[in-house]
DNA sequence: CGCATTTCTGCAAACGTTTTCACATAAATC
DNA sequence: GATTTATGTGAAAACGTTTGCAGAAATGCG
């Protein structure tokens, strides 16, 4: 692998002005630079970038933080996130974590090791020492997808609560009483959504039971499937079910096709998300969407200015949400057999 | 950020004794590397990546080269790959490339700024410059799911030809003798399982015609919707379809259903790779299955041989494929209305 | 033409590690 | 007790860049 030194002999000037050459500087004699360029392309010389960041204390990379069990809607997010990146002039480093306190840890390492430009978080991790590093010696920090209350980092979200309430509403319209729930125990968000469902059944003024929930120890396919099963299993006669994300949902759906039951002849479904695959399944699912492209735009932006100096690193950014109409629900008097 | 010259003044040692001590060297006294180590996880210090590299030479850190557009069963694939990998001591770095030449150039720079220890290649990229590259210049390079004759590189993939062939196969055993096909116009892989088909039906003594197979531009559910709706237009009676992947085959079923058609009643879809929720859809999905587990963890297992030296740089392995059968098929004479 | 700019160039230091080498001390061997 | 061997330590070089500084050459201006 050829070095700087190497293309100085080559080019016979010093290290110094192949550098300026390669980087555009000034100062460098037209016809040197073009010599200089043209044995860059000759040679294939590309400069050594641990050797760069050294020096310059900086990689121009953003680090991403995200679940090893990233699911459709975060590997949407982060693909936008990092052609948005790209389009400010970084680089993009993946950091998949597992939920457990050693594989945090590990990452706040590699992230430490090097001298990232900022940090994006797609996943809300659990360990202490990882937010204290944050808050403390880290590079910029966006929070996206969730906030946390308390500490000063910029966050990019929707309003969850209320973007669960929405759904529920639209079940509630159709004049669902009955309707289940399937959340996840990680994350706060499932909590939130959870909340969203409470507070939508209250307004209603729809007595709630504990029966109709269940929660999941993760936000799968066939965490989604299983948490309908037990849902079935107690009977509890729902003709509706809103499922935190919309995996859990086409999990919970093919829980009830296997029940022998309909979706939506027999129950309702309303996933959360808005991934690709919702408007492709049969039936296609209804669900809240979360405004992807606009997510992963504004907090690619929002990292660029940070990372340039032109904002504090702190405020809240509150996307709207969307409820889309598809073919996975009805009215609730057309039900035939609850679940 | 605090550097081993900041440790070594702390400890009131040499920087040389901090690095033996921080990397379980001998000679160090026993209380001085205690004291050093402590001091370690007081200061939550951590050694800089890039001066590392630097001076070693190397990263412990592999490559993997893949589509930007990643599918579901590439994206299952990557992650078995990185904790296989991780479970050998080497980071992953991800290198997201687009179908263009110019971003298949920047990967190229950005592969060479770096001192990786390997690459794993999940995208067959297809500028010359690319693989005059990996031949020569490069850390050792491993290809997944792909092989490249002519040049010698190590491979990992089924016989996708075969594999084809036998998803034909179980679709001709059940009767049907006019199968359409949806591939696409890139990867070889596009092409191999093309050719499968072909020779199913030659094999079968069933007459070809070119009205039966579209190709599209992409691997994704759209694309799978638009060549189903392609081939519905032309109404070549046809009482199945096989899909070069398992997000064509979903975008097809999906254009079948929105024609008034039922999958498996009128045409049965056979797919390719099942991917996690083939399971989970409606009608689940009978597909080829490509060993995801095997293919990650072998590919991970000769990329740590070949960085070791243990292994010369080129070979072929090629693991076996299954037929899932499951509910997206049925005997021929039972279809209704052909497509 | 003489002087003040401006343009160009190379030297050398710096970034944060690891490791060789030389040396000092302790332990083992006879 | 003298020699060999093992153990412990620090100084210094090296990895491949970028950039401040100083000096040289070219240019501009009266």
């Amino acid at each position: 692998m050829i070095s700087i030194k190497d293309l100085a002999r080559l080019a016979g000037v010093s290290p110094s002005t192949i550098s300026r050459a390669v980087n555009g500087k000034k100062y460098v004699k037209p016809e040197i630079r073009e010599r200089v360029l043209a044995l860059v392309k000759e040679t294939g010389y590309v400069p050594n970038n641990a050797a760069r960041s050294m020096v310059l204390q900086r990689t121009f990379t953003v680090g991403i933080v995200i679940p090893d069990t990233f699911n459709m809607f975060q590997r949407q997010l982060f693909s936008t996130i990092e052609r948005s990146l790209e389009g400010f002039g970084y680089r993009t480093m993946f950091y998949f974590v597992k939920w457990e306190a050693e594989s945090e840890l590990k990452c706040l390492r590699r992230l430490k090791a090097e001298k990232l430009d900022g940090i994006i978080m797609l996943h809300e991790v659990t360990h202490p020492s990882f937010y204290e590093y944050l808050a403390d010696g880290a590079p910029p920090v966006v929070l996206c997808t969730f906030s946390r209350e308390g500490l000063t980092f910029h966050s990019v979200h929707v309003d969850e609560v209320a973007a669960a309430k929405a759904g529920m509403a639209h079940l509630i319209g159709l004049g669902h009483r009955r309707i289940g729930l399937v959340s996840g125990i990680h994350f706060s968000f499932g909590a939130q959504r959870a909340e969203g469902y409470r507070a939508a059944l209250d307004a209603a003024g729809i007595d709630y039971d504990e029966n109709w929930t269940v929660f999941v120890p993760s936000y799968t396919l066939e965490e989604g499937r299983l948490g309908m099963k037990r849902l079935l299993e107690r009977g509890a006669g729902l003709t509706a079910l809103f499922a935190a994300t919309d995996e859990l949902a086409i999990g919970a759906v093919r829980a009830l096709h296997e029940a022998g039951l309909s979706v939506p002849d027999d129950v309702s479904v309303v996933g959360f998300d808005d991934i690709d695959i919702t408007e492709y399944l049969a039936p296609a699912l209804t669900t809240i969407r979360q405004p992807i492209q606009e997510m992963g735009g504004k907090t690619a932006a929002i990292m660029s200015e940070l990372i340039a100096g032109e904002k504090k690193n702190e405020g809240s950014t509150v996307l709207g949400f969307e409820l889309v109409v598809r073919e996975s629900r009805r009215p609730a008097e057309a039900a035939r057999r609850p679940a």
